[in-house]
DNA sequence: AAAAAAC
């Protein structure tokens, strides 16, 4: 076997071989390609075959899954079609992870590395049929992987036991405490022995991720292939300030900038409401770009096939809220665009964690506008670094050229819209659908020439809102009650010990 | 300010 001997501390030299993987893991790997641990790899393997909990700082695409896969599925090899009857369905191994899509990628790798051993696996997630899930647990499977709320809901219909798990990994743990799954966490882990191995990896170490690991890891080994909350050293990162209504064109720009220069057209596109997100798609189609929005108002098969799309190329420009912040993997992201800075450092962090993985270069920019200061500053203090700001060459930030161009364009489409008589009805979301499938007309607010061009203030009224508000405010519905603080939910868990 | 996840 060929290694190449690179300058880094932890990993030179070592082969798969060298921790002493089953020949049939090994042969898997082979197949797959994989001939030489990444760091993460290398610390985490010899660790968790030891036995040891482990807390691992590592992002998606540094070979995290792996990282823990292998040496689970080694660890388990000795109980592959043991004596244990499957009516009892044993689960050896669990991992939850925050999304359905992560989920479905961790279970892909893990089927792929345990291929040529008896060890049976599955996925369960929400948003699909539970029967095929329900018929794969009863048959029994030793590894599972699942979202939180969909395990659950097999448990309650005891199709799954996990009274026999051995092994739990809690995968992306930060982004599952952001999005409220603290209290299905606590009572699935409940349900487990209270002798067993746990492995916890999450981007960034805050004080509730540090929280939750006290309460349910043993002594754990911490594991760190970068500086946690640090971003990657091989990411360019830039900002590039524009007028308020400015965003759309800026990021047509920047697109067009990069075909022009021969870059890769691929490219995520972060926006921050689902509802900005289908806009921005759409925007970006009319403009001629292979553009497709994925966001949690899809359906779950709308998801996968715009996933599929771009990783088979059909499309250039994924236009994502959070839902793809963190896990998707999807390789060698060049690029990755922030349409709007995210609420929280710690999302951008996520966010451009999608870009220069594997040592790769990536770029990482984002379109600032008058009021996101606060918002750069957060960014800036966490990664302990300032961004560099960039000028967009040959585009004018205040677009006065461009929205005199636009608007004219838009009255000539509500003309020809006049005279039709309706709307064309192209690829809507659900929320949208929902909301205007019973009104006398197939009128959408995004039709409405005011809506769609850039904001201008209103003369009369100092108040106005930029039309992404008006919108977001017109359509909300069924608000969330409050999250409990994590901390308060963390101190009234009952301690595993 | 928002997003995500069970029916």
């Amino acid at each position: 076997m060929i290694t190449t001997t690179l300058p880094d501390q932890n990993a030179a030299e070592q082969t798969f071989e060298s921790f002493g993987l089953d020949a049939r893991i090994l042969r898997a790997l082979s197949e797959q390609g994989y001939t030489k641990p990444t760091p993460i790899q290398a610390q985490a393997i010899p660790v968790v075959l030891l036995g040891k909990d482990v807390m691992g700082a590592a992002q998606t695409g540094t070979g995290k899954t792996a990282g823990f896969a292998l040496p689970i599925i080694q660890r388990l090899l000795p109980m592959a079609n043991a004596s244990a009857s499957p009516a009892r369905h044993p689960v050896r191994a669990l991992m939850l992870t925050p999304t359905r899509e992560l989920a479905d990628q961790v279970y892909d790798n893990v089927a792929r590395y345990a291929k040529h051993t008896d060890l049976r696996s599955t996925v369960v997630f929400g948003g699909v049929d539970m029967n095929p899930q329900t018929d794969a647990l009863r048959r029994g499977v030793e590894i599972l992987v699942a979202t939180p709320g969909r395990l659950l809901d097999h448990v309650q219909q005891k199709s799954v036991n996990l009274s026999q798990v051995q092994m739990l990994v809690l995968d992306e743990a930060d982004r599952m405490l952001d999005m409220g799954f603290l209290p299905d966490l606590q009572r699935i882990i409940n349900l487990l022995p209270a002798q067993r191995q746990t492995l916890l990896f999450s981007a960034t170490f805050s004080p509730e991720i540090k929280r939750l690991a006290a309460s349910y890891l043993k002594q754990p080994v911490t594991i760190e292939v970068a500086r946690s909350n640090s971003t990657n050293e091989n990411v360019r990162q830039m900002v590039y300030q524009v007028e308020d209504g400015q965003k759309q064109a800026a990021v047509v720009h920047l697109l067009r900038q990069r075909a022009e220069q021969g870059l890769s057209k691929q490219c995520i596109v972060f926006v921050n409401s689902k509802i900005g997100c289908s806009r921005l798609a759409r925007h970006l189609e009319r403009e001629g770009i292979n553009a497709a929005a994925i966001h949690g108002d899809k359906t779950q098969t709308e998801r996968m096939q715009t996933l599929e799309g771009f990783k088979n190329g059909t499309i250039d420009a994924l236009v994502a809220t959070d839902v793809a912040a963190r896990g998707l993997d999807i390789a060698d992201m060049p690029c990755v665009i922030n349409f709007d800075l995210p609420f929280s450092a710690e999302d951008y962090v996520h966010r451009i964690g999608r870009t220069g993985r594997a040592g790769a270069s990536g770029d990482a920019l984002s379109i600032f506008v008058p009021g996101d200061e606060r918002l750069l500053a957060d960014i800036e203090k966490l990664i302990k670094r300032s961004v560099p700001r960039g000028t967009l060459e040959g585009f004018d930030p205040t677009g006065e050229k461009a929205r005199q161009e636009d608007s004219d364009r838009r009255r000539q489409r509500a003309d020809v819209r006049r005279a039709r008589g309706n709307g064309d009805g192209e690829g809507e979301d659900r929320r949208r659908r929902h909301d205007h499938g019973g009104s006398r007309s197939a009128f959408r607010p995004s039709d409405d020439p005011f809506f769609s061009r850039p904001y201008e203030p209103s003369p009369n009224s100092a108040s106005a809102k930029p039309a992404d508000e008006m919108i977001a405010a017109a359509l909300s519905r069924g608000r969330q009650a409050p999250k409990r603080p994590v901390a308060a939910l963390l101190g009234g868990a009952p301690r595993k010990s």
